[in-house]
DNA sequence: TTGAAAGCGCTAACAG
DNA sequence: CTGTTAGCGCTTTCAA
């Protein structure tokens, strides 16, 4: 491995004056800038990282912590993260806590600080004050996406409005007659989706639908639960013309459900999902959904985080990135009509 | 920050004993062992990784090279490679290459041997020539998954046999009937899926299939590519009864295409893929397909990377690991009879 | 069983 | 503009 010494031995210079070159070149003199380039691309130098943050006190890289990539509202999230770390300079180290608060916390204390500059929260079981010890170490710790009730006083969080979300949804139903309508709420990692349920529901009583034409059911973020959860539902009340899903994954399950009950998706049954992973648009009938801008969020915490790491970040507690927005697709219709039954 | 050496003192010993403290503990009196601890946790000291990176001049962490994690077949992948690389102490870096040789050719020039110990490159268009640069300067390179035609020579390799893969999907078309069939080929990072048709091709000419039973179309590796060339191919060849598609994406794409052609899958037509992704079982009609063991794959080859990296490595060069094996489901019948046309 | 000392490769004042 | 010096926090011989 070649070191700094050694480019350095070979430009006649010192260390102190290559790393000048690596990283203030406009403090070094023209003609020895050039010495030292040849040396490093002679030697085939190459900086490393770890000497370096040893150094500096700070880590090139970067952690997200998230329950499990393999939902798939995460790999866009995590390219857009990774894009945006590189951008700058710093590493994507991806951490799977299983919704496993042991693991969640392993992971916290191995590396927040010192292998990484800084932490990358999302919705998680965690509790807050151990974030807020962890972020006293000295790493910079930023929530993402939490729908927690009690949402962070104390850390940064960059989210997206929740309950407006579910008020499209309300809206876009309520528009096209839907008087009966079913909703499912996901329980993923750090509880319930309620915020969007409550925006959702709000929304629907803003608009004059009684309170009791809204029937609520629970269901775990995942297209084999929706299915089970919309299955259950439309057999108990099989009058519903529309669905609410606080996340897409349920929503298609539901709309599995539905093909599989011999319901038409939209002409019987109408469903709407929330945050629009690629699978949305993919999946046929195409889900209409609310739109989060994800790689808008991820792009937008990984610069908070490296802000705060570089200590260039205002004193700014809750981001709220983008508003979300509602896409019709092919599973909402107009209500069936009485008539036709 | 808590240092060692701040435990050191508190627990009346020097920096080198909670040293072993910490990693040779049968070394040291365990009165002073306890002593230490407490200490350890009096101060809540959490030891820095990156100095002891430095100091051992070894990273705990991975580097694993991809296309884009947002290829459904990744999520799975990087989730087992997580979990390994986690049970031994590693960490995981995540780096999308988005198909781009200078991407590729950045991240290892950046972190290979200093941030990351060692390097896990799936199928990209990087020469192999400048990862054997790379792993001369120090770090462990693993290939995984590589499709080349050239596959390597000097650097280890983990794979599956993609030719029996292609195989084990033209035994069951031949088995059920069927004498028309197309395939779709596609272009991923790295190249052609070649060798997957070619293992199909040749087990259809050994089941005495004639050669130009089969015509083949190529694509690239998503769905909506996989829609338009099955599209294309069908309308070419309206008597092709089955599809062979060499990834499930572009399977998935196919089954969209014959349902928007009228084609009832897999009445009309049948269907198989390759890999077996999640997204596999989860639409409808269920796709047929050949399974590849990722996570299987993806925790040997972070095995093997960290054997090299800790000098324990066999001197073995090719890790084909487990066997593809055929999963049936709804995408695949029995070739219609001509009778009923 | 423990301590002293050197050093991993780099950065960051400060001096000249 | 360049060199000197002193670490960053930890590991690792080697002595004691």
């Amino acid at each position: 491995m070649v070191t700094l010494a050694e480019v350095a031995r070979r430009a006649e210079v010192t260390a102190a004056t290559v790393s000048n070159v690596l990283r203030n070149p406009q403090k070094v003199k023209p003609a020895t800038v050039e010495r030292v380039m040849a040396a490093i691309r002679e030697l085939g130098y190459r900086p490393n990282l770890t000497a370096r943050a040893l150094a500096q006190g700070r880590a090139s890289t970067l952690a997200l912590m998230l329950s499990n990539v393999t939902n798939p509202f995460y790999p866009e999230f995590v390219l857009a993260a990774e894009r945006e770390a590189r951008k700058r300079g710093y590493f994507l180290l991806v951490c799977n806590t299983d919704d496993d608060p042991a693991i969640a916390r392993a992971y916290l204390h191995q590396i927040a600080g010192t292998l990484a500059a800084g932490v990358i929260v999302m919705n998680t079981d965690l509790a807050e004050q151990e974030l807020t010890e962890i972020a006293q170490g000295g790493a910079a710790v930023v929530l993402c996406l939490w729908e927690h009730a009690q949402a962070s006083r104390t850390l940064p969080c960059v989210t997206v409005d929740f309950a407006a979300a579910g008020a499209l949804a309300a809206a876009h139903l309520s528009e096209l007659r839907h008087r009966k309508i079913g909703a499912l709420v996901g329980e993923g990692s750090g509880g319930p989706q309620s915020v969007r349920l409550r925006g959702f529901a709000e929304a629907l009583a803003a608009r004059g639908h009684a309170e009791k034409s809204l029937t609520v059911a629970t269901s775990h973020d995942s297209i084999e639960s929706g299915y089970e959860a919309a299955k259950a539902l439309l057999l108990a009340k099989p009058a519903l013309t529309a669905l609410f899903a606080t996340n897409d994954l349920m929503a298609i399950g539901a709309m599995q459900a539905a093909a599989d009950m011999g319901r038409q998706v939209p002409h019987d049954l109408s469903i709407v999902g929330l945050t629009d992973i690629q699978l949305a648009r993919q999946f046929r009938p195409a889900l209409t959904t609310v739109r989060f801008p994800t790689a808008h969020i991820a792009a937008r915490s990984v610069a908070l985080t490296l802000e705060m790491v570089e200590g260039t970040a205002p004193a700014q507690a809750l981001y709220q990135v983008r508003a979300p927005e509602l896409v019709v697709r092919e599973s909402t219709g107009p209500a069936p009509s009485r008539r036709r039954g």
